[in-house]
RNA sequence: GGGCCCGUAGCUUAGAUCGGUUGGAGCAACCGGCUGAUAACCGGUAGGUCGAGAGUUCAAAUCUCUCCGGGCCCA
């Protein structure tokens, strides 16, 4: 055992125990030793290294690393595999932005294969700063081995998944509603949309649709002229009242609602009415005849996404240009007609505006509509419209051809399997994620970009034959095709440029160009982190489904959704057990953190200053994992301070001690049972603590456990315990009680260090380090978790103590109150409490005599000497039982003396109140007694127990406070001048005779106290150290020599 | 626009499942004490329209509704 430094330097420190764990591969040993046990298997989450970490990326890699450590220490068996999420937008936009690559076109143009080799390059841009991160906040995981989603074995089974997808017929071909950018040829992610919203103006006008055989109008509304060329149908609410007007003239179809604001001022005549439900069916002529769709258009269909915000209560539907447009397309079996061509201009069939781009024909629509007459107003019309972020043209919404897989089929199955998760926080199960699961659409799969796990389907092009594969393997491919090299990469081009033959016309085939959604990516880990079917099924077996996972609550929509997607398809199972969904973080005001807004928190700053056991001691006991924390670092400092430190001195102080006693954990063990009373009272703590932590970390309410230990290392081991230690570890032969005292410290520091090595793994090891002993195990992370004794909980102790304590906090109260301060002596306190209650506070009584500075501690059972007793009503008692008149009783019993209520209760059993003019008849049972303290006495108390202060001060008593207020003092003396505990001085003391006369009874102990060669009262006191004090009106100067 | 979560003292929070006497703690502040016990300790003081409003009830931080604010997800 070593001496601490004094002051704890967490950086020091981490980086000394994170040198030791490598030097004696102390993570892999941990996994090693567990052999066998019974697994805990976790599931990483990949991250993508393409940016910097964030603190909630902290926060999620500090609660996974806290549940799998406390799993290991109880024995499990944790493979900890890391992964990396590669593939994506995102990666791609970096790449452009590095390339200067404007647009798809521009990539083509660079060549897709130095595109993508690009593309491989950045994903790992930030590894270094992921790993590091990693390492410095202790999170152990393998990240030597991990999965990679770009690698060609990943691919394979990502691609042997969709193989049974296709084979179940869950893959299919369909249209999806995206924002396009017509310029850059591409859909934009609805994140990039986000960034690119801008008020604009646009014209709005009012269409007329003539109803067919019938005289009148259906008057819509639309900001897109343009889309009315591809209209097919008109859509109204169910179940709001529309009304047929004649107005100008003219007979018109709109919502009520709409025409009382439209038509405000003007004259109309209604000549009918009837809901939206009733407007169903019926036909119109259409505006153009561009299209002749092969199924049924032009007619009214029901929607509820109508809305009577603005416009007439009509809108008109293009399936192509709306997603709303498109879902109710797909309800009534509308044709989707979609006259824009991908580069934003009308086609040749739409002879008028051909070649003109949709937005700028606005105007020459709109004047043609005007010529037809069917046009009965024009407005301007400000609203939030996206434009592409990075070119600025605005966006089209677009019917893009898209792969999907078809969840809506295996809804039930998701349901199902979602109800075998344990997800916590619960509320998500049947809420946010349970709502999403129930009204699940299709999954849109395919993306047309570059960098991803490629879509593994492959078309005949002999048009004739038009057969169509799924590939679910490496060897499938190989075999179709001519060309397959030793050497491959999955990626687009290689794949594209395959020559394949179809195994139906032996012609060419080719593939469908798009890749995947990376979400199908980071979803199919389950299995593709094995490169399963293809190798290690038995692990894959072993380690499906999965024990545990968790990531941040954003992740409820993208990872916990798309593994659940995919292992209900594909196995229908649900892929993990337990979900421990983890709140967001935000910055010291609650906002978001962005590097925009300038509030983002660096976690290497803190973790520099505060260390990372600090970090992750205070994200874990800040808040329940599922409520967003806020950080910063003052709050992380704060944590430190109030926990880390206390733990660290408290640690500090046992060491200084035990070594200057040459004290030997191995030697001299002294049983529970046979040591003291406070020796056994804190062991019985630190078991109910082991039992608490354990019970809360089964429910995730990790800040509950983490509370738990602060309480119980500040209050009960540093305030207490520790503090009620110093005088037994101050005497200089090592006698029973200190020797029991050593070993309960030393079991405490041991047992305490293992509770909490999983939240704070390095102080924890750095202390097991210096305080273990030969024959126990190389690093605290290799222990067992503490185990739970019965045994070792004394109830009745705790009881008797917490009375004890409460009794001595009162106590010091009465003092402060009295005004009598601590250092006077008084003679006695008596205690009034029953027979059972003297019987378990009376063995800790030396402790109230310690901390109340009393002679004498005596027990009595009677207190009618010093007390008053008085009643409460009980309310919870009086209002059930006189509902509206309790109000009025209570108000009565305001007015009674209590004291003389309380003697009637004892003599006449009853009281008799009159309330509006009724006679009330409360009994005892109608009250609670309560006892007061005569004014006179000195008295505090607590539940069960009174304690009267004898508050005579004697002049005995006098000189004792005195020789207290002199020791005090050359203690101070002895601090400043930087003498060390163990120093020896020679004390010269100089009083007034009579005062001196006084002390010569003290001088003995003065001596002790002070470790001091010698006392001596003289004239004028010499040594190193001089100084003047003035105790109350008392002048004395001291001078102390080494 | 829809759904979900959250809102208690300057700050961090307990209490809400199951309504019941005066809503507990800690940090910070202030006053006092103590100190070979540390960024410590002890006593006290002050600080709360429990986000707002309404309802149910003899009784609401707690149950219900509406609204406000913050956040997330989806449009």
């Amino acid at each position: 055992m070593q001496t601490p430094q004094q002051k704890y330097n967490p950086k020091e420190v981490e980086e000394r125990i994170q040198k030791f764990w490598v030097d004696h591969a102390i993570f892999k040993k941990s996994i090693e030793q567990r052999k066998g046990n019974k697994p805990f298997i976790f599931l990483e989450g990949p991250p993508t290294a393409n940016g910097l970490p964030h603190p909630g990326h902290v926060l999620t890699r500090v609660m996974k690393d806290l549940i799998l450590r406390y799993q290991t220490m109880n024995g499990h068996y944790i493979l900890r595999k890391a992964g990396w999420d590669t593939h994506g937008l995102p990666v791609e936009i970096e790449v452009e932005k590095k390339l200067g690559l404007a647009d798809k076109q521009a990539i083509e143009k660079y060549g897709v294969a130095k595109f993508n080799e690009e593309c491989k390059k950045s994903v790992f841009r930030y590894e270094h700063a992921w790993v590091e991160m990693t390492q410095r906040i202790a999170f152990w995981l393998d990240m030597d081995t991990p999965y990679i989603t770009l690698k060609n074995e990943y691919i394979e089974s990502v691609w042997w998944s969709l193989q049974q997808a296709w084979k179940k017929k869950l893959l299919y071909r369909g249209h999806k509603v995206v924002p396009y950018c017509p310029r850059c040829g591409t859909a934009l992610s609805t994140h990039e949309i986000s960034q690119g919203y801008k008020v604009v103006e646009d014209p709005s006008i009012f269409v007329k649709f003539k109803i067919k055989n019938e005289e009148g109008y259906f008057l819509a509304w639309t900001t897109t002229p343009w889309t009315l060329i591809s209209n097919v149908a008109l859509a109204v609410h169910p179940t709001e009242p529309y009304i047929k007007i004649r107005s100008n003239g003219e007979i018109l179809i709109l919502s009520e609602q709409r025409a009382a604001v439209l038509l405000k001022g003007q004259e109309y005549e209604i000549l009918d009415r009837f809901t939206g439900k009733e407007l169903e069916h019926t036909e119109y002529e259409p505006l153009f005849t561009y299209a002749s769709p092969e199924k049924k258009a032009w007619f009214v269909v029901l929607a509820d996404f109508v809305t009577m915000e603005d416009g007439t209560g009509i809108v008109h539907i293009a399936p192509a240009f709306g997603e709303d447009d498109y879902t109710v397309g797909r309800a009534y079996d509308l044709p989707v007609v979609q006259l824009v061509k991908l580069d934003g201009t009308f086609p040749e069939e739409v002879t008028l505006w051909r070649g003109q781009f949709v937005k700028d024909a606005d105007p020459n629509i709109i004047q043609y509509l005007e010529e037809r007459g069917l046009l009965s107003g024009i407005k301007k019309h400000s609203h939030e419209y996206p434009f592409c972020w990075r070119c600025d043209s605005p966006l089209l919404y677009y019917a893009m051809e898209s792969w999907f897989i078809a969840m809506s089929k295996v809804q039930e199955s998701l349901v199902k399997n979602n109800n075998q998760i344990a997800w916590y926080p619960p509320h998500l199960q049947q809420g946010r994620f349970g709502d999403f699961i129930r009204d699940v659409k299709d999954w849109a799969l395919s993306r047309d970009r570059y960098w991803g796990t490629p879509l593994p389907i492959w078309t005949c092009s002999n048009k004739k034959c038009n057969h169509a594969i799924c590939i679910g393997s490496v060897q499938e491919l190989r075999e179709l095709s001519t060309d397959f090299p030793e050497k491959y990469d999955l990626h687009k081009p290689f794949v594209d440029e395959l020559i394949i033959h179809c195994p139906k016309c032996n012609q060419q085939m080719i593939r469908e160009k798009e890749v995947i959604d990376c979400w199908y990516d980071s979803g199919s880990a389950f299995f593709a982190q094995w490169h399963y079917p293809f190798e290690n099924t038995d692990l894959f077996k072993e380690n499906y489904p999965i024990d545990f996972i968790s990531e941040a609550l954003d992740q409820t929509r993208g990872w916990f959704y798309s593994l659940l997607a995919i292992s209900t398809f594909l196995f229908d199972k649900n892929p993990y057990k337990t979900v421990l969904t983890l709140g967001l973080v935000l910055d010291k005001d609650n906002q978001k953190m962005s590097k925009s807004k300038k509030n983002y928190v660096d976690p290497t700053i803190i973790l520099d200053h505060e260390g990372a056991d600090a970090l992750r001691w205070y994200l874990i006991s800040a808040n329940a994992p599922w409520m967003s924390t806020r950080f910063y670092e003052e709050a992380v400092k704060d944590t430190l301070g109030k926990f880390l430190l206390t733990y660290w001195n408290s640690y500090n102080f046992f060491t200084t001690y035990a070594i200057l006693d040459s004290f030997d954990a191995t030697q001299k063990i002294i049983p529970l049972s046979k040591r003291g009373l406070l020796d056994q009272w804190i062991m019985s703590r630190f078991h109910h603590l082991l039992m608490t932590v354990q019970d809360h970390m089964k429910t995730f309410e990790t800040h509950k456990a983490a509370r738990a230990v602060e309480n119980f290392v500040i209050d009960d081991f540093s305030n207490w315990y520790l503090r009620r230690s110093r005088k037994r570890l101050w005497v200089e032969e090592m006698t029973p009680d200190k020797l029991s005292g050593y070993h309960t410290m030393y079991e405490i520091f041991i047992g305490l260090s293992q509770l909490i090595a999983p939240f704070i793994p390095f102080i924890t090891e750095e202390m097991y380090q210096n305080l273990k002993t030969p024959g126990m195990p190389e690093s605290i992370h290799l222990c067992d978790y503490p185990a739970f004794e019965k045994n070792a909980v004394n109830e009745e102790l705790e009881k008797g103590m917490d009375q004890i304590r409460a009794l001595v906090e009162s106590g010091r109260a009465l003092r402060s109150k009295i005004n009598i301060k601590g250092r006077h002596p008084l003679p006695a306190v008596t205690v009034i409490c029953s027979k059972e209650i003297e019987k378990s506070t009376k063995p800790l009584v030396d402790l109230i005599k310690e901390e109340l500075n009393v002679k004498t501690v005596t027990f009595a059972q009677d207190s009618s000497r010093f007390m008053i007793k008085t009643v409460k009503p009980k309310y919870s008692h009086l209002g059930p039982k006189y509902k509206e008149k309790a109000k009025h009783i209570t108000h009565a019993l305001e007015t009674q003396d209590l004291h003389q209520l309380y003697e009637q209760l004892q003599t006449k059993k009853e009281v008799v109140l009159v309330v509006n003019d009724e006679q009330i008849h409360l009994t005892s049972d109608d009250f609670d007694v309560v006892e007061h303290e005569k004014e006179q006495y000195a008295k505090a108390s607590i539940q069960d127990i009174t304690l009267f202060l004898d508050t005579t001060i004697t002049p005995e008593l006098e000189a004792e406070g005195l020789a207290r207020e002199l020791i005090r003092r050359i203690q101070s003396m002895r601090k400043e001048a930087s003498l060390a505990v163990e120093d020896r001085i020679v004390t010269e003391i100089g009083l007034e005779p009579s005062t001196q006369k006084a002390m010569e009874k003290w001088k003995e102990h003065i001596k002790e106290e002070t470790r001091s060669k010698s006392v001596l009262f003289v004239q004028t006191p010499s040594g190193m150290l001089q100084k003047k004090w003035m105790i109350d009106d008392l002048s004395v100067e001291i001078g102390i020599q080494k």
